[in-house]
DNA sequence: CCTTGACTTGGAGTCGACTCCAAGTTATAG
DNA sequence: CTATAACTTGGAGTCGACTCCAAGTCAAGG
């Protein structure tokens, strides 16, 4: 067996893409270890540090603010969630965070799927160029194209019976 | 048919969860159009103005930019996409962008519900609290608690031969 | 009349998250 | 030996998105 595979910043950098700068200010206000360095002081980085930094990665892009990322990162580099209850209390918090900012982006995709259909209705019907995206959804098999909750998006619930007529 | 109902900016700032001064932000870069006025100068909301603002706050959890958001309210408050196509081009590659940020968080999710249940496993097998919320999500049936993407957040997958550096 | 409160305006300040820079070190190639 | 490249450091600058402020207007209440 060899030794573990090592990698420079940059490396890292182009299979994370989280650039040089960004993993070093990371490194900088402490939301990475302070990496290990070679004899001439540049950083290397393993597998597992390439993971971490993936899975911050993944978490900026749920739009979480970096000083929420640690408690992640503790369990991420930790194995043994359970050893600290207020820190899976806080992860499930996000869990359900994120659950419902799934719902709220779900809602922006019916509500564009909505008004492409709107449009299509429109104008050409027969249009079915690449419909693809749906199916993407791993698996999820486009059952309802538009739920009540966005509709609100658009023309008013009940009352102000008023379609959008062309404002601008 | 009375005339329709209007709100005051704190009204639609506590309807819509957006400061009063964050939506005059909005006015000020001309996100929003500038707002009615009564003769004494305040502004004046109407339902479709807070629809307007409730969007902008759903794309605003999506991550987008206040910039990207521009052509989404143009579509709002127009009812007629198919008026400008590269407009709709530009939403449909934001629809994809969101459908792929929500695999992000779902990956996040399925992380955590992962390291959650390993803590369980290893601690209190028999803590079954709330297990609703897997449910939430539309109808999903929580078929695959892990999937095999995120494992490699945690334990190494295999070479890492180049995964497509990030979406954006 | 004066005060309170809800608003208006323009502009300044803050904060998070980078992003860039200059100066320095070390390794390799010509 | 010099030049290039890949890194190091601390610190400064930028940018988006607010957030706060001071000064002013207007309407109603005591």
């Amino acid at each position: 067996m060899m030794a573990e595979q090592t990698f420079t910043i940059k490396q890292t950098a182009e299979q994370t893409g989280i650039s040089e700068d960004t993993i070093r200010y990371y490194e900088k206000i402490a939301l990475l270890p302070r990496a290990d360095r070679k004899d001439n002081g540049h950083r290397i980085y393993r597998q597992k540090d390439i993971n971490t930094i993936r899975l911050m990665s993944c978490l900026k892009k749920t739009g979480m603010p970096l000083e929420e990322m640690r408690p992640f990162l503790a369990v991420s580099a930790d194995a043994d969630p359970g050893e600290y209850p207020e820190l899976v209390e806080h992860i499930r918090r996000h869990r359900e965070n994120i659950v419902s900012q799934i719902a709220s982006l779900q809602q922006v995709v019916d509500f564009i799927d909505m008004k492409l259909e709107e449009g299509r209705y429109r104008r050409d019907c027969s249009d079915e160029s690449q419909d693809g995206v749906s199916e993407k959804l791993r698996g999820k098999p486009k059952s309802k194209p538009v739920s009540p909750v966005e509709m609100s998006y658009f023309s008013v619930s009940a009352k102000t019976g008023k379609p959008p007529a062309s404002v601008k």
